[in-house]
DNA sequence: AGAAACCAGTTGCATCATAGAACCAGTCTT
DNA sequence: AAGACTGGTTCTATGATGCAACTGGTTTCT
């Protein structure tokens, strides 16, 4: 996978990386979903991506740098999707997109409350979830308090259950 | 001008919004270059864009309410376009974005120095700067101060001219 | 007054990307 | 051995993109 390299522009560069519908998707997917394997991120798509779609954009994830690709010592057949350094530092932009898309969108209470959280906590918040990030995709040693990740789930599935009883 | 609505998650409608090759850098356009005609944005577009692709965004993201349209004054054929304040705020999201493909993708000096500055100004330097586009796309009362487009622009301005002698 | 340049697009056409549905071969579980 | 699960692939229809040429009207220059 190569860029077309357009121009040198830090926001063009970035589009030509992120710039269609499905890649950040899928990477918030893998973040706050926790989704590593290829059944997973396609059965638990809430907007019904297609599986020669996922299968195009891990490809391309993957040749970019964002994701790598790995066997599954559990299952010969089964591949673990991992997210790369790079990949991990989008947080920043999926917290200030989020941010963005709960003030001017259609947004639901239910899948909007962890943006809502994301932007509160601010920079401090993203920092411990990245290095979360890194310890489930990248091996890094594991640092001790509450873990970002299952607080939000938690406030995800608390206010799910309020809305459908 | 409508949207899918897959899902109601604000990354996703971000990106239904946001996310193709095109509309984040047209507002990239008019927001760090000042144009705000259709002629200024086709022949200062550094990544080339094609006038048909162009109108269609132009049209698309005045439907979406990101921009508005109007007849200049000066020239009765004449159109200028402005920045509604939902586009003004994105600004923070063009800031991380650009941070981040300014350390991770092949940017050149030149066209990301802008991108430096932001960042290293962080959230109180866009509040400037959201102002001034506040005051130049929406008639908002001109603060005082030194003007960020005109820093942005100058460093921008110097940068080129130290690599192309 | 006439020519040239400028204005916001439009049109036609070829190619590429996306979407949905069905399908596949190997693997693991029961 | 049957059935479910694995990461995809294939087919086909439709839509988006990209390029080049073009349009009708407006303003400026000489």
């Amino acid at each position: 996978m190569t860029l077309d390299l357009r121009s040198g522009c830090p926001i063009n560069l970035s589009m030509e990386v992120l710039g269609d519908r499905w890649s950040l998707v899928i990477l918030r997917d893998m973040m706050f979903g926790g989704w590593r394997h290829f059944r997973e991120l396609l059965e638990n798509s809430r907007e019904g991506i297609a599986s020669n779609i996922l299968a195009a954009r891990l490809k391309r994830l993957t040749e970019l740098g964002l994701l790598t690709r790995a066997d599954d010592p559990s299952h010969r057949q089964k591949v673990i999707y991992s997210l790369t350094e790079p990949a991990i530092q989008l947080l920043p932009v999926m917290a200030v997109l989020g941010a963005w898309g709960r003030r001017h969108l259609p947004v639901t209470e239910e899948l909007s409350i962890r943006a809502q959280l994301l932007e509160e906590g601010g920079p401090p918040l993203w920092d411990d979830f990245m290095d979360e990030l890194r310890t489930l995709h990248l091996g890094a040693p594991a640092r001790d308090g509450p873990s970002v990740f299952e607080r939000l789930t938690a406030a995800y599935e608390e206010v799910k259950a309020r809305n459908v009883p």
